[in-house]
RNA sequence: GCCCCAGUAGCUCAAACGGAUAGAGCGAGUGCCUUCUAAGCACAAGGUUAGAGGUUCAAUUCCUCUCUGGGGUACCA
C-alpha cells in the first residue's frame, strides 16, 4: 500500500506529500469490505485538500500486482480494500499441512532472550487458587514469545528470605515440639493451615527429635523453615503441573544476600546519591518518586538482621541479576495488581543503575474475586483458610480453568464463582473449540474406516465455496493473531481466536460434505480431506498454545 | 486525600494502531439429527458502550470532569 503512495506520487497523480511510514491494514470485519481494508486516504484527505474517496481512488490504481491479491476496490468514505485471490487462499492448506506444529510461528522476537516470572507465590504453603490467573497468564505469554520468535524462560522467584521463612519454620517446630509431647508456643504470625502438621509429621519421621535438642533454637527454627520451603515448593510443582504450567528454573531470593549481589547493589546506589540514613533505616530516594522507600529496616522495629531488607531491597539485586548478570534482553514481571505500587520503585531503581526502562515490562493483572454461590471468599495462608489450586484442578479440570483465565484482559477485575465454575464447566467454551478438534478426527476416522487415503492430494483449487474460503481466511491469520498477541502482551486475544476459528469451521462442516460417496465428487473430497486436517493443525496449534489439551475423541 | 484498573446485551466477557453494520458464551424464544460426532447449526430477541463535555473526516477506543466498583497508598509480608 506504501509503495502504491509512493509510486502516485512519483507519477504525478498525488501531490507530494510525507508518506506514513506505517500504512495501517487491518483485516475487515464485513466480507463486503474485501479481506484487508485501510483507511489511509482519509487521513490524507487534510493535507492534499481533496476528496478522501478522490485519493482511494487514484491511489488504488497504483497498487502493485501481485498475485496473492485479486482485486482492490474503494469504498465510500475512502476505505481502499484488497480482497485475497481465492485460488492463492486455497493454496495456502498446502502450506499450513507442510509447517505443521509451526503454523502461525514469526520471527517478530528475532532470537531475543526474554524471561518471564510468574506466579512466585510465598513458598510457605500450597498453591491457591488465587494464583490461577497468574500461572495462565504467565504461561500462555511465555509460549506466545516462544511461539513469536523469542528465546524465553519461565521462572518461579522463591520468596525464601525474611521473617516468613522463621514465621513458617517455627509454626513447623511448634507442631513439631507437640508431637515429641513438648509445648511450645505458636507463632503469633504463623501458619495454621493442616499442612504444617503434616510437614511437622515429616519432619520427625526424617530426623528424630534431632531439633529439638539442638542448642540454638533460632537456627533450628531457621533451618526447619528451609527445609519447609523446600517440601512445599514439591508441591507447589506438582500441584502446577496438574494445571500444565512448567518452569524453567527456581530462583531463590536469599541467593541474593549469600552471593553479595545485594551489598553491592546498596554500595552502588550508594555512590550514586540514592541512599539516605534515617530514623535507624536505609532508604532509597529517586526524583521519580514522591516518597522515599525503604530498603531496610531499622534495627530498633526488627531486631533480626535476617529480617531487615524489604522486597523492595530484593528487587534491586533480582533485577540486576536478571538484566546484567544473566543477560535477558527483557524481563517480564507478571503481578497481581495488589503489587503495582511496587512497579514505579523498580522503574526508578532500574533507572537509578543506568538499565533502560524498556527492558522491564510488569504485567498486572486485575484481582479475582472469589465467590461461592455468590458469597465472596477471603482466603490466606496466614488464616489457614484457601482452596488449593489443586482442589479446583481436580473438580473442573486444566482447560475450564485455563480457558476462563484467559478470555479476559488482564485489565478487568474478575468474578469466580467456585460453584457456577463447577456447574458449567461442561459448557465452557474450551469444549466448543475442541469439540471441533476431534469433530474432523471423526471425520478422518470414518474416512480411513471408508477406505480412503487421507494423505493423498487433491485438487486444491476446487476449494471455492463461501464456507470452506472463509476458513481458510481464518487458519491463515493466526501468525497476525500472534503478532498482535506478542506485541502487546495480551494472551487472551488467542481465546477469541480460536473459538472464531472452530466457529468457522462448524460452519464448513454444515455447507461442505467432506467425504462424499458420489464417484463424481473424489478429486473434490480429497481437496476437503486436505482442508480438515489442515484446520486440525491450525485448531491444535491455538490450543496448545494456550496450554490446553486438542483431543481425538470427546 | 492522592495514585492505578475498570464500568459495553438480564449475567460473564470480546471488539487488533481511532475506522465502515459493537460481537461471543450463559439465560430466555423458534426450528434442524434414518448419510462425516446435535458438546453442533440456522433464524429471531436483547445496546443511548455509566453520565456530561472536548479533540477528530471518524470515538467503546484519546483528553477533562462527575458518579459507581476493585486495588494500592505502613520500617506488615
Amino acid at each position: 500500500m506504501r509503495s502504491a503512495l509512493v509510486a502516485a506520487q512519483e507519477a504525478g497523480a498525488l501531490a507530494p506529500l510525507d508518506v506514513p511510514q506505517d500504512v495501517p491494514v487491518e483485516q475487515s470485519r464485513h466480507t463486503s469490505h474485501g479481506d484487508y481494508s485501510t483507511p489511509v486516504c482519509l487521513g490524507l484527505a487534510r493535507v492534499l485538500k481533496r476528496a478522501p474517496l478522490q485519493i482511494a481512488q487514484t491511489v488504488a490504481a497504483y497498487v502493485p500486482s501481485v498475485p496473492y491479491i485479486a482485486e482492490v476496490t474503494v469504498a465510500a468514505p475512502g476505505f481502499v480494500n484488497f480482497t485475497l485471490d481465492p485460488v492463492w487462499v486455497a493454496s495456502s492448506v498446502s502450506t499450513i499441512l507442510a509447517a505443521g506444529d509451526t503454523w502461525g510461528d514469526i520471527a517478530l522476537g528475532a532470537g531475543a532472550r526474554v524471561q518471564v516470572e510468574f506466579v512466585s507465590a510465598n513458598p510457605t504453603g500450597p498453591i491457591t487458587i488465587g494464583s490461577a490467573r497468574n500461572a495462565v497468564i504467565g504461561d500462555v505469554l511465555a509460549s506466545v514469545l516462544a511461539a513469536a520468535g523469542y528465546s524465553v524462560e519461565r521462572e518461579y522467584y522463591v520468596n525464601d528470605a525474611g521473617s516468613k521463612v522463621r514465621n513458617f519454620g517455627a509454626s513447623i517446630y511448634s507442631r513439631y515440639a507437640a508431637l515429641h509431647g513438648l509445648d511450645v508456643p505458636f507463632p503469633e504470625q504463623g501458619y495454621p493451615g493442616a499442612y504444617v502438621t503434616e510437614l511437622a509429621i515429616r519432619a520427625r519421621d526424617s530426623f528424630g527429635s534431632a531439633y529439638l535438642a539442638a542448642d540454638d533454637r533460632e537456627a533450628a527454627v531457621r533451618e526447619l523453615g528451609q527445609w519447609g520451603i523446600q517440601r512445599v515448593l514439591e508441591t507447589v510443582a506438582e500441584d502446577l503441573a496438574t494445571l500444565g504450567v512448567r518452569f524453567d528454573t527456581w530462583f531463590s531470593e536469599r541467593s541474593l544476600y549469600d552471593s553479595g549481589l545485594f551489598d553491592e547493589m546498596l554500595a552502588k546506589l550508594r555512590a550514586g546519591g540514592f541512599v539516605v540514613e534515617r530514623d535507624g533505616a536505609t532508604w532509597f530516594r529517586h526524583d521519580d518518586l514522591e516518597k522515599d522507600a525503604v530498603l531496610v529496616r531499622s534495627e530498633r522495629v526488627i531486631p533480626n538482621p535476617e529480617d531487615r531488607p524489604t522486597y523492595l531491597a530484593s528487587d534491586i539485586p533480582y533485577m540486576w541479576n536478571k538484566l546484567m548478570l544473566r543477560g535477558f534482553d527483557r524481563a517480564i514481571y507478571v503481578w497481581g495488581a495488589d503489587h503495582h505500587g511496587d512497579v514505579p520503585r523498580v522503574q526508578a531503581a532500574a533507572k537509578a543503575l543506568g538499565i533502560a526502562g524498556d527492558r522491564l515490562v510488569f504485567i498486572i493483572y486485575q484481582m479475582v474475586t472469589m465467590l461461592r454461590g455468590g458469597e465472596e471468599i477471603r482466603m490466606s495462608k496466614s488464616s489457614g483458610e484457601f482452596i488449593t489450586l489443586r482442589e479446583l484442578v481436580d473438580e473442573v479440570g486444566p482447560d475450564p480453568i485455563r480457558f476462563m483465565m484467559l478470555t479476559r484482559t488482564v485489565d478487568v477485575t474478575l468474578d469466580f464463582d467456585l460453584d457456577l465454575a463447577v456447574e458449567q464447566s461442561d459448557r465452557n467454551p474450551v469444549f466448543y473449540v475442541q469439540y471441533a478438534h476431534t469433530r474432523i478426527a471423526g471425520v478422518l476416522r470414518r474416512a480411513e474406516e471408508a477406505g480412503w487415503d487421507v494423505l493423498e492430494s487433491g485438487d486444491l483449487r476446487q476449494l471455492t465455496h463461501p464456507s470452506e474460503q472463509a476458513l481458510l481466511r481464518k487458519m491463515l491469520s493466526l501468525p497476525e493473531i500472534l503478532k498482535v498477541a506478542a506485541q502487546s502482551l495480551a494472551p487472551h486475544h488467542l481465546t477469541t481466536y480460536a473459538t472464531e476459528l472452530a466457529s468457522a469451521f462448524h460452519a464448513f462442516y454444515r455447507d461442505c460434505r467432506i467425504v462424499s460417496s458420489e464417484p463424481d465428487d473424489a478429486d473434490l473430497s480429497r481437496a476437503r480431506l486436505m482442508l480438515a486436517r489442515a484446520a486440525q493443525v491450525v485448531l491444535s496449534r491455538a490450543l496448545r498454545l494456550m496450554g490446553m489439551d486438542a483431543p481425538e475423541r470427546m
